[in-house]
DNA sequence: GCAAAAGTGTTAGACTTACACCCATGT
DNA sequence: ACATGGGTGTAAGTCTAACACTTTTGC
């Protein structure tokens, strides 16, 4: 039986906030501040190691949880990352998942000493091979945004059509047709009204929306 | 640090073969008698433990080979099963690839007594989890050859438009329209034409073409 | 010539994109 | 009134699917 291989769980966490100068919503993410070697003093993603009594995917809820105190509206396997040098000395294969927390989440996270956001595509150079594994995790919401329904998970229960456009804008990081973007949702089964309208605005009031199916695709089984 | 968890590599493997009757290709794939608990007697996917000096997609190709004699055209990580409870008595972690091998290859595959190939709609009850697996896999497989050159890794270094299309609806399970077909691939960037021909045939002769680029995609690194 | 598969042309419909324009609210 | 974002209409362009038709071989 296979020995001596540390098997860790480790989690690309997004959400997103507001720029620090243009204000504008942009995608961020956790990192923790690492406090001893390989890699002392560099930041890297949140995880830990798989205990013997907890799922892969319990772990990184755990594991991302007990250092930013998020709970995730999706989480979902990246990939399982196992070359032989990826980590100094030892030998550790991760099995890396990326999630998405509501923005209302994110307010209360604790933010330590050790623990900071950091806007996804200005990262500084991380621990390990953290740098690739942010950019596949980059990549695959950016995919996963234009056919499945995760950009919601943003969100809060309701939300505005521009609240969402929104959303998918700052994830693909350009402009969207309003106009065409309402069809397209009505189109596909992502969302529905609910018939309740804004009031806040100097402007039009506009209709409040949420969640329709829950994500579809046969991923291997359900996530946590 | 971790401890008491298995890490093991399971491999789907696709080919395609012609069905017993029907004659038609069909997907097919290898499995492997256990011949001890758990599940004594069961078929399973080929696999074996991950030895420390080894990255995880060495882990699979060695396996694979080890238990078919096989090399894989394409080979692509799947997903990493944690289930506590997949396997009974022990904790096991599976990392599992997907892989596709050419027919030819598959005429010298080593057929033991405890290794048969499958038709890959037509499976019995395989041990632990596989069968889930095996269905994942295909999912993965359909989804895959519909934006992504996969299709080719069936065939040889030169093949003509109408076997690239034959493998197409081999795996989609539905007909295509040749002039259709033809146009797609020419559109696309996936193949090139050879400027040879076809000899044999009692009709017109055919094109070959070979694979153009590479697979795309950001996939996270290059496996094996 | 005839069958069979290679390969080309053409058209109807679906979907995407761009943008003009009207609607309802706060100030 | 008018600025602002909510929401509808519409037409051009692109992509897809279906199928008629021509080409080149073996028998």
């Amino acid at each position: 039986m296979s020995d001596g291989i540390g098997l860790a769980v480790s989690a690309v966490i997004f959400a997103l906030r507001p720029h620090r100068e243009s204000g504008e919503q942009v995608l961020h993410l956790p990192l923790v501040r690492r406090l001893r070697a390989p890699f002392d003093d560099h930041w890297a993603l949140p995880g830990g190691w798989v205990d013997e009594a907890e799922s892969l995917a319990d772990a990184a809820a755990r594991t991302l949880e007990a250092t930013t105190s998020l709970r995730p509206a999706y989480l979902e396997q990246l990939y399982a990352f196992g070359e032989v040098e990826r980590s100094p000395d030892a030998r550790v294969v991760s099995v890396v998942y990326w999630a998405l927390v509501r923005s209302e989440e994110v307010a209360r996270t604790r933010v330590g000493q050790n623990v900071r956001w950091f806007a996804a595509d200005d990262l500084p150079t991380l621990a390990f091979d953290h740098n690739r594994i942010v950019d596949y995790a980059l990549w695959r919401l950016r995919s996963k945004v234009e056919y499945a329904p995760v950009a919601q998970s943003f969100l809060g229960e309701t939300f505005t059509l521009a609240e969402l456009r929104g959303v998918y804008e700052a994830i693909l990081q350009r402009p969207l047709d309003p106009a065409n973007f309402r069809r397209q949702m009505a189109a596909s089964d992502e969302v529905e009204p609910t018939g309740e309208f804004t009031t806040t605005g100097r402007h039009r009031p506009a209709q409040l929306f949420r969640s329709k199916a829950a994500p579809t695709a046969p991923s291997p089984w359900r996530a946590s």
